[in-house]
DNA sequence: GATCTTTTTTCGAAACTTAGATTATCTTCT
DNA sequence: AGAAGATAATCTAAGTTTCGAAAAAAGATC
């Protein structure tokens, strides 16, 4: 019971502007005429609005095409040098700075290694601004010309101006890496959780596609969840919902980093798997270890399948998603050998309606995407904000 | 991703008249400069809109208000005779119809005992048709006033015209409730679970009142929630989104009736509860029998309260919602006690961050609010789409 | 009764979409 | 080669809607 927003008649152009551009983003390139049957706006109202957005050239003509025997139709595109995007990928060893064009082809990356136990945000923020500057150097690109930078970080991101963040492994509790960075630059910030924003960029880019409601299950040393309906993705009011990880399922069972029992994270998560089957848990080699535990035939991951199910079955009863998306190294690693497995497990612990109308996938994007994704934080934004002429640089 | 909707020109009307009109509900009776102030329109506009609502006889006049020397303000209010809507409770033992006014004023009741092991839909669907024909005399409404028909039933329901319902403690799968009743009458339908249109009392009169993203969650013989978000209920795919009590909780756990096994309900649902207690569960008197268990401090209490806890912890750590309602006539009886332990025990299983955002609060409006809550259904929609003048009886 | 104060209505301007007419551009038929 | 036909894009006029400012309404105060 929110105060409603109040409407004027500015915000329905706003409004439909967006939704053209956005349009034209996923479905172009699309002739004016195209975009009458796509949008559902008048044809005059298309040309005017394609009008506006070609001369502030957010938009550019991509080639004819022929009709039968009548004026060919222009193709139009979304602008993908009209602007650039920045993602940021703060890990445990390395932070990664990525350069975008708007059609989220990467133009440029540096890397920084990090120290482990040395994760002191300073020093993480002095590689992020200095990172924006190699890359825009590197590719060319006037910082004015960048429309934001996405970072993705460990742990919970608190919402507001100082994006407060809280990362346990880190040993960051309440870092204000936004006013931070904006010590550094006057670029737009978006900051969120690392593996949000790999979800953000399985939705847009990789299985969550063309869903209108679903769940992207993210499992790596940590498991998380983002749930999306209607195309928005549920924040919660202090912006740490979807901590999937840290549901309960078995009350009092293994103890949990969190300090809680019978996380889910305590039976899914790659560490806590490794722990279980007793491996040997280097620093390094998580991936190559889990990977050959999975082929190994140990009772422990048929447990896995099992709590996986459940996790996801508790996803499905709560939610009634219509598509699920499995995410995550670990995630990716479980569900390549395993998911009819974790399908059937999923079924035997949900309710058959909900089970019924949900499909579990599995991600294409690698566990690179979370720069990608922390960019397309950026993207989003373009697309629904409808944007402004940009201004020139002076001189 | 689904196709964004076009917006015109006349769409603004729409949205700020149903605005006007839903605060005016909530936070009337108001005067117009009241208005201006409280949905951020211009003097202008509500003046219009109100005149237009006023010859619509939507809204009347409510008294004046002296000012400091000025013109007194007019107050306004919704007429809550402008039309009626009619609630119905499905349950175990009775069919009840209820008649209201739009100030959500009980007009008139009728109630129809139903024989255990005896629920045969046309039966019911009798009982119902035969119950708007009763209540409607009694108050003398004429049913062309009438807006609306909500229907609270068990079980899941799918959306749809037909409204088909599956419950499996009345022996239906699949009973299309919908067709049958709009064989009877031409009234517009609205058909939901029982629990979900106890829910919606309880959001819209209760203790949900005013929070942007809440929880509630309705614990009786069977449990459930329903999730709130930006003031819109979260209903998944299949609309059968919120089966909180059958997540589960301990993998491997008790058997529940739902056939699977470890589900929340086999913990905290009223039977459930009973059952483990030991208690003789005779088919009447489940009430007494629990608020008995409740003094007699057998550990079966603290268990509960742990489950109850952790199926709290659960919803905090995935959704983080500003509040979580406790109702149902059974989390009634159990919050009225123990209410602190609850709020403990979530505490203990969720993580600090969200926990402390999320209020944990009880139902204020007993477990007779089915009826209620499904002539809600009616009135939700009456302030959301803006409703047209009322076309006279002809005569 | 004149003046002040506050509320409400009226009026013209600006913004937006739409339907229908018009112009542009290419194909095809004669 | 030129006219006719067809399809695409633009232009024009009309109809909504909100807003700001000014005017009108209605009572209080001196």
């Amino acid at each position: 019971m929110a105060t409603p927003q109040r409407r004027t008649v500015r915000d329905v152009r706003k409004g439909n502007r967006a939704m053209l551009l956005r349009t034209l983003y996923f479905d172009g390139p699309a002739s004016r005429n195209d975009l009458t049957a796509l949008t559902g706006l008048s044809a005059a109202t298309v040309s005017t609005m394609t009008g506006d957005l070609l001369s502030d050239s957010i938009i550019v003509e991509a080639g004819q095409v022929d009709s039968d025997g009548g004026r060919p139709r222009v193709l139009l595109r979304v602008n993908p040098r009209y602007g650039y995007a920045i993602g940021v990928d703060v890990a445990e060893t390395h932070v990664r700075v990525e350069l975008f064009d708007l059609g989220m082809t990467e133009l440029a990356r540096v890397e920084y290694a990090l120290r482990p136990a040395r994760h002191d945000v300073e020093l993480i923020a002095r590689h992020i601004l200095a990172g924006i500057d190699v890359v825009l150097a590197d590719a060319g690109i006037p910082s004015e010309q960048v429309l934001g930078v996405g970072v993705g970080v460990p742990g919970i991101v608190e919402s507001g101006a100082d994006a407060l963040i809280h990362a346990k492994t880190f040993g960051w509790d309440g870092v204000p890496m936004g006013s931070l960075l904006r010590a550094g630059t006057s670029l737009p910030l978006f900051v969120d959780n690392g593996a949000k924003t790999m979800g953000q960029a399985e939705l847009w880019f990789g299985s969550g596609r063309g869903a209108g409601s679903a769940v992207i299950v993210l499992i790596g040393s940590g498991v998380g969840a983002m749930v999306i309906t209607d195309g928005v993705t549920l924040r919660g009011v202090s912006r740490s919902a979807g901590e999937w990880g840290h549901i309960k399922v078995v009350v009092g069972g293994r103890s949990c980093r969190c300090g809680g029992q019978g996380c889910l994270e305590a039976y899914i998560g790659a560490e806590a798997i490794l722990a279980r089957a007793g491996v040997e848990t280097r620093t390094s080699g998580w991936q190559e270890a889990l990977a050959q535990l999975l082929t190994s035939g140990s009772p422990v991951v048929e447990e896995t399948v099992t709590y996986l199910g459940v996790g996801l079955a508790n996803l499905i009863n709560l939610v009634n998603p219509e598509r699920i998306v499995i995410g995550g190294w670990a995630g990716l690693l479980l569900g390549e050998r395993l998911l009819p497995d974790i399908r059937r497990a999923a079924g035997d612990n949900s309710l058959a309606q909900p089970f019924a109308a949900t499909s579990i996938v599995l991600g294409r994007l690698g566990p690179d995407a979370v720069a990608l994704g922390a960019a397309t934080l950026v993207l989003e934004q373009f697309l629904t904000s409808t944007p402004a002429a940009r201004i020139p640089a002076a001189g």
